[in-house]
DNA sequence: GTGGTCTAGACCACT
DNA sequence: GTGGTCTAGACCACG
C-alpha cells in the first residue's frame, strides 16, 4: 500500500478511504478484523489518535463494529451498504462536477481511457 | 452565476474556479476586465478579502494581470494556458482516481450518462 | 531579531524575508519547525493573518512545508534552492539596477565599504 | 527609452526616477525643458495625471520649476542637489541592505562585475 | 497545540 | 473608481 499523503485532505479521511477501498475490493471481507490501531499508526508514521478517528468514522457509518478487547471487524453487509451509499453519493455529487469539467476541457473518451490505463499499469508495477 | 457555496471547499477557491470556468467557456475573453473585487463581494455577500484572495491566486497562476489603479484583466494566452494546464492536471491527477472509483463501484456508462444528463437539465432549468 | 518595520514594504513581505535570511544564515536548518503563527504574531504584535500570509508565501516558494496539525517546517533542500534562486534573481534583477545607480552617482568602492561597515557595527551593537 | 513598467512600484515613481536618471546622466541639462505632460502621457500610454504627479514630485524636490504657460524646466543646481541627496539616501538606506544580501548570498566581486557588465552590453544593444 | 477561513471595517496608494 | 494591507476577533478542522 502506498504511504504518501495528500495535503488537501485530512489524514483520517484518507485512512478511512483506504479501508473502504479494501472492503470494496474484497481485500477485507466481512467479519475480517481491521489491522490494529497501533499497527497502522506505526506503519504509516501517524498519530494513533488519527487512526482511531478514521476507525470511529467507519463505526459511525455502520461499516465496522468494535468488539471490546478484540478489535474492530468488518460488519456483515458492509460491502453492500458501501456499494449502495458510495454509488449514490458519487453519482449525485462527484460525477456531475467531473462530467462538466470533462466537457469544458473538451476531453475525448480516448484521452480519458488512455490516462486511466496508464495509471493502472503504474499501479500494477507497484504491486509486483 | 450561481450563488450557492459548497461547504467542502473554501469560498475563495470556488470563486477562482468560477472565473476559470468563465475563461474556458469564453464568457471572459482575453483582455477583458474581471468584475471588481468590491462588485463581486457585494453581489455574493462575501468579504472583499475573500474575493481578493481568489483574484490573487489567478494572478499567481499567470491567468490574470493587475493594472495598478485600473483593475484585473484576463491575460493574453490565458485560455490556452488553462486548456493545457488544467487538462494535464485533470488527466494525471483527478481522473485516474475517479476512474478507479468508477471501476470499484462497478458503474456502467449508462448510469454515468444518466447522472450527468440529469444535472444538465437542472442547470438548464436555472438558466431560464 | 529586530522588531522595527519598514514602511515601504508590507509587513508580511518583511517577515518572509526574515525567515529566508534565517534559513540562509543557518539559524533555521532544514527540518526545523518555524515558530508558530501565533507565537510570531504575539512577539511582533502583528495580526496572525499577516504572519500566515508570509508563511504561505514560503510554502508557495517550496521552501517550507505544512504538516497538518503540527506546524510549518523548513523543507529539505530549501537552503540550496534559496542560494540558487535568490542569487540568480539578485544578479539578474536587483544588482544591475544598483550597479547602474552606483555608477550614475559616481560612488567609489571606499565610500561603499564605509557605509556597509557602519551598518555592520550598528548591527553588532544591537547583538550585545 | 524603455517602456516597461514594474508592477511593484507606482508608475509616477518610475517616471520620476527616469527623469532623475536623465538629469544625472546629463541628458537633461539645467535649464532644459522637460518633455510636456501630454507628450509623455501619449508616448508611455499613461494617464496625464500620473505624469503630472511625477512632475509635481520633482517640483517638491526642488529639482524642477514650473513656468506658467511655458512648461517645466530643470532648475539650476539640480544635478548637484541630486548627487548629494541621492548619494546620501543610497548609502544610508539602500546600499547597506544590498551589501548584507551580497554577503549572505556569498557573492564574489567577480560575479557582481560580470552581471553588471552583461546588463551594460544589453543596454548598449538597445541604444543602437 | 497547530494552521485555515471568514467577517467587518478601516486606511492607504494609485489612476 | 481600482486593488493592497492590516486589525480584531471569531470559528473550524486537524493531530
Amino acid at each position: 500500500m502506498e504511504r504518501g499523503w495528500n495535503d488537501r485532505q485530512p489524514i483520517y479521511r484518507q485512512l478511512r478511504d483506504r479501508v473502504v477501498a479494501m472492503i470494496l475490493d474484497g481485500v477485507l471481507k466481512e467479519g475480517d478484523p481491521l489491522p490494529s490501531v497501533r499497527t497502522v499508526a506505526a506503519e504509516y508514521r501517524v498519530n494513533p489518535l488519527t487512526v482511531l478517528k478514521a476507525y470511529q468514522q467507519l463505526v459511525d457509518e455502520e461499516l465496522v463494529e468494535m468488539k471490546r478487547g478484540l478489535g474492530m471487524f468488518v460488519k456483515t453487509g458492509a460491502r453492500d451498504l458501501l456499494l449502495k451509499g458510495e454509488r449514490q453519493k458519487f453519482l449525485a455529487d462527484e460525477w456531475p462536477r467531473v462530467a462538466e469539467k470533462i466537457q469544458r476541457l473538451g476531453l475525448t473518451q480516448k484521452e480519458l481511457d488512455a490516462a486511466a490505463a496508464k495509471r493502472r499499469s503504474v499501479a500494477k508495477g507497484r504491486e509486483r
